[in-house]
DNA sequence: CTGAAAGCGCTAACAG
DNA sequence: CTGTTAGCGCTTTCAG
């Protein structure tokens, strides 16, 4: 340990990883780091797999699945012990490497589906249907949704059908939707908004993807003189911090993005039996609906 | 070929990294994964080395320079080809084990100071005297402060200490100033800017350590009926998409972000020498100054 | 229980 | 230019 010290030797465990069986490496690839959910998550798992020893390695896919395929073939050259996935909605080929790989599979954030190995989320669907349920308890009967594309991200889509199918089992008609073809973010939740309004003037609350897409409504709304919720109730998703702190704070669904990071990486950790866990989530009572 | 086809062969990049000289990985840590700044620097590193086939790994020190000391040991048994860190104030036992570990050093978002190889950022002290600058200039006399912990997050420390100096070359009063001993956040802007109003009324801008703060200053004058910035300017630094969306635009600095994380991979990839790269920022004119 | 040696799966150098 | 082989620095097994 003296020559340890004074020759500053460091353990090369890239050689070690070779030598051993078990992979130190953890393989993570989120669809976004612009959208603080998946940079929740990615602290999650972080913290845990270092108090585990683990090594994480991440990559960025910007919710395109055939890079989310070139990634995790990427990945797998580094033999890791798991591959984290946001969602269960992968390429076919993504599905066969993972598979053949014979390494952990976890599927973060949705478990609205068939997992392969372990999935750790809520279920977007029961999300969706609870904040319409929300809304129409609270008495409202004219209710819209502003939305971004679901196609991309599927777990906004699942929330979507919740919403509306909790709508038709109410007895209500369909929500005038408005749904852009883009990613989310503040401004297209006010361009949404402003454009669902100005076909919908008579809306009377409006659900939004996420909590981006509502802040940017309620941007709208305060800008354009129209009271929340008053004329019109605004409920958003994933219970941003931010949201807490607008003059009104935003009526929302706080998701455990932190919690589904550090329990996937300790089922890895652990080589626990395939599952799925449901972190559930939180519906936050603002004063926007 | 035909083979690698159905076996399903995979090269592994393990044995490879142990075999080759150069290494292929790259190590990051940043303070913080919540604050959307340090995501976006994560994001174009990882871009531009996906690109030049080198894998990210990293790590979260949660603006502990003792744990940015552990995790950088860490990562050194990785024999990484570069270990990125944000900003240059490291400790002593940091900056010792990457002198002895001879790979490229990146040090992010600051050039104010002594960089230990590459530096890619903007300068966070002239940052500071440009704000406190354009608030003079637009007339304001009697300017307030409201910040987070500059002990940890050393970058709004020169930001801070740029804008005290230009207020005093304008010959104005210090500044009263609120310096929580807390991580950035929109409630504590919040809180921060009613507890500083409390105690100097009479205030007619506030320069806030960043747009999370600021967005809570912002919001806590709307919801207390100030007018902004008739009553009180305010004005923000990092240029975050949101508060380009509030009903009045925030004014703020914008940092390139995304490129200093691209460009910091990029002379890593190259092998570039040792320099220091100022990638400037950008003062948005927005509607609360 | 301690110490020696055989790989892990590649890369790179070297001989043919 | 192609084919062979000696390591890279560990872990793990096996003999002493």
């Amino acid at each position: 340990m003296a020559a340890v010290e004074t020759l500053g030797y460091v353990p090369n465990r890239i050689a070690g990883a070779l030598a051993s069986t078990g992979s130190p490496l953890v393989a993570i690839v989120v669809p976004s780091l612009s959208n603080i959910v998946f940079a929740d998550v990615l602290r999650g798992v972080a913290q845990t797999l270092e108090a585990g020893r683990r090594q994480a390695v991440f990559a960025v896919s910007e919710y395109e699945p055939s890079r989310e395929e070139a990634l995790v073939a990427a990945m797998l050259a580094w033999r890791p012990a798991a591959v984290m996935l946001a969602g269960l909605e992968h390429a076919e080929g993504t599905r066969r490497m993972l598979r053949a790989a014979g390494c952990r599979i976890a599927e973060l954030l949705d478990i609205d589906g068939t997992p392969q190995d372990l999935a750790v989320g809520f279920s977007n669907r029961t999300a969706g249907r609870v904040s319409a349920l929300h809304m129409v308890q609270r008495g409202y009967r004219r209710i819209g949704y502003v939305g971004h594309d679901i196609g991309q991200d599927t777990r906004a889509g699942k929330r979507l059908a919740g919403f509306r199918e909790t709508l038709a089992e109410a007895g209500l008609a369909p929500a005038s939707e408005d749904i852009r073809a883009v990613r989310s973010s503040v401004g297209e939740g006010r361009i949404g908004l402003a454009a669902l309004m100005a076909r919908q003037p008579q809306l009377d609350a409006v659900y939004f993807s996420n909590d981006d897409m509502a802040l940017g409504g309620y941007f709208h709304c305060l800008e354009a003189g129209i009271a929340v919720p008053g004329q019109l109730a605004i409920m958003g998703f994933n219970g941003l911090d931010i949201a807490r702190h607008t003059p009104q704070p935003l009526t929302t669904i706080e998701t455990p993005r932190d919690e589904i990071g550090r329990i996937a990486a300790q089922l890895v950790l652990d080589d626990a039996p395939p599952q799925t866990v449901d972190c559930g989530f939180r519906l936050v009572e603002g004063a926007t609906v």
